[in-house]
DNA sequence: CGATAATGACTGACTAGACAGACAATTAAA
DNA sequence: TTTAATTGTCTGTCTAGTCAGTCATTATCG
């Protein structure tokens, strides 16, 4: 097999191509990822055929380490609110953690450079989640509204409630308690 | 004195701007939102000082047409769950009326295009509404919560509500009313 | 009221720079 | 020795913004 390609500098490419992301959108140049991954600029193009091809893998790369954290430690045998406020917990914290990963990822969110199949494959990913947030509802004023509409909210008010935890950190635990108070007033 | 700049055609290439940003994202080149104006080149940069300039004032404009639509014959006299709940009602109705608009200012919001003073402007655009809000939750459990935080949860419970409408259209009125009841359970 | 001068909007070809990706040469693993 | 990763230069393309020249509009004259 001669030289094989190194899963570090793999890495390193997407932890680069994360950090431009943030400080100069989609735009950056794969000059500048290369080179802050330390990298040459050629090599880059071994481990991803195209810009949009290192996009794709960065996008579902992100959201399984998001949906992997998330479920971290999760009880099994708890109860539903108990679940889904120790997913809050997680989430959450792992914004805190990885301001950057969470940041690129919303960019490539919006993005167009996305490929729906790649959608469909972060989707499955997330789909313990969904599950959890499907029993949450169940009984709730939620019940007879699409799970796609339902999914949607939680999102946005996790958005919301990790946007004021950067922002104030001082106060983050208590940031988190409230979103956490008002996702469960919509959700019952 | 001699020709005079066209309002028209100012507003041509708002217009065209929006569209290819729907279209192409924020990379749009300038010549493709000139040729869509109908407009040369050269003449987008009479109107505009830099690509960045138009995005600005496309950022602000969109934003203060939004602001227009969602006071509209707000009832003055009336209690605060009326008026905030015919604000969501005209919100909704901008969004669904101008999908495009709604998705450029989006994009818009999310970029680094936009200057910290053009943030703070459009902020002082919307200060009527966010009277409103401040009202809304002044005895509910969000009343210790920081505005920003309450804002930011109102505007990403609207942003999935109208997602879901734009993609269910035949059920919009119910998706509406959803949101809304979502909202209100979040508020008080 | 013409005629002409002054103004500045308008055009579209042009430039300078940036960028994605290719490639020939080199290096290192097997 | 073979194979493939790696390098950094190179190229063709694309794009924001410029500019010399044109043309529509208005102001000011006799």
């Amino acid at each position: 097999m001669a030289r094989p390609k190194s899963e570090d500098k793999r890495n390193a490419i997407m932890d680069a191509a994360t950090r431009a992301i943030v400080s100069h959108g989609l735009g950056a140049p794969t000059a500048m990822i290369a080179h802050e991954a330390g990298v040459s600029n050629g090599a880059l193009f071994t481990y991803f055929e195209t810009k949009s091809d290192l996009f794709n893998q960065l996008y579902l790369e992100l959201k399984t380490g998001m949906a992997a954290a998330v479920v971290v430690e999760l009880p099994a045998g708890a109860g539903v609110k108990q679940q889904i406020a120790h997913m809050w917990s997680n989430w959450l914290a792992w914004a805190s953690a990885h301001p950057a990963r969470r940041r690129a990822l919303a960019q490539l969110n919006v993005s167009d450079e996305i490929l729906p199949e790649q959608r469909v494959a972060a989707n499955q990913i997330m789909s313990g989640l969904v599950a959890l947030m499907e029993k949450a509802r169940a009984n709730g004023p939620l019940r007879a509204a699409p799970l796609g509409f339902v999914v949607a909210i939680v999102n946005s008010l996790a958005d919301a409630t990790i946007d004021i935890m950067a922002h104030d950190p001082a106060n983050a635990e208590r940031h988190c308690q409230t979103g956490f108070d008002a996702l469960w007033r919509v959700l019952n």
